[in-house]
DNA sequence: AACCTCGACAACCGCAGTCGT
DNA sequence: TACGACTGCGGTTGTCGAGGT
């Protein structure tokens, strides 16, 4: 719609972001804040556009921002909420304290993902074809390679509870190994129960791994816990179709 | 030792939603 | 109400390093 791009393109940088350059945008953003993302690199002395700043800002520089691997408790976490949630990586990062939505698609798309495609193909199909270079991130392989997971990773959220299978996702939640997701009984019956005895009050209520983030809006938890409440619903609906 | 392949992750791009005028 | 500017989000790509051949 003839919109102008989001930045300049002459005279601007790109590529990874030198040491210089972040410190730049640390000191300034410390200083002045971010309220202007497109006027900040004019006022920080960086040569690069405000979506570029605000990206390395979110996703690398943000003083909360947890380095590392994820644990598997944030892996089943991300399945789980993706699951919920759809392609939602916002959301889902909302929902884990520290993490950016970058870096969960990137574990999604890297990790999970093919855990799941692997996990729900026949057992030796599997099998990656080389070995992972980080003992946590090494390849899921169930028992017996049957574990599936019945929502496809790709299917987008559905405005219809009815065409998206939560109920079956919950209820399935020990397609993961327990060694690899050991939160997945406690964790989550804790905190789905908690959404749905705060129904009340959903400002309140939500799955949250570990402390709440109180960076998140609070707009993005009434969001999720609609879903979850509804998806909760849709499940016992159902759950009570099956018997 | 050199080359190849693949995984991991940072960064970019374009679209959609929101807000101010 | 319409329009433009800006921000945020999700998809995709590029680059680098490690492991395999």
């Amino acid at each position: 719609m003839g919109r102008s791009p989001c930045c300049e393109k002459m005279g601007l940088k790109r590529g990874p972001w030198t040491a210089e350059e972040d410190m730049t945008l640390v000191a300034h953003i410390e200083q002045h804040g971010h309220s202007n993302w497109r006027a900040l690199p004019n006022q920080a002395g960086l040569l690069r556009c405000g979506k570029s700043c605000r990206l390395r800002w979110i996703n690398y520089l943000r003083p909360d921002i947890k380095r590392g691997n994820f644990t598997s408790e944030e892996e089943g976490a991300i399945i789980q909420l993706h699951a919920m949630l759809g392609n939602r990586w916002s959301t889902i990062a909302a929902r884990l304290p520290g993490r950016t939505d970058n870096e969960i698609k990137n574990v999604w798309h890297t990790h999970l993902k093919k855990r799941l495609q692997s996990s729900s193909k026949p057992s030796g199909q599997a099998a990656p074809k080389r070995k992972a270079k980080k003992p946590a991130m090494a390849a899921a392989s169930t028992a017996d390679g049957s574990a599936s997971v019945p929502v496809s990773p790709e299917q987008p959220i559905s405005s219809s509870a009815t065409d998206y299978s939560m109920a079956s996702s919950l209820e399935n939640t020990d397609s993961f190994t327990s060694e690899e997701f050991q939160i997945e009984d406690s964790f989550w019956s804790e905190t789905l129960a908690m959404t749905v005895d705060n129904s009340g009050s959903p400002m309140d209520a939500g799955v949250t791994l570990g402390a709440q983030d109180s960076a998140s809006p609070s707009s993005s938890n009434d969001e999720v816990d609609f879903w979850v409440r509804l998806f909760m619903q849709a499940g016992e609906v159902q759950s009570l179709s099956h018997i």
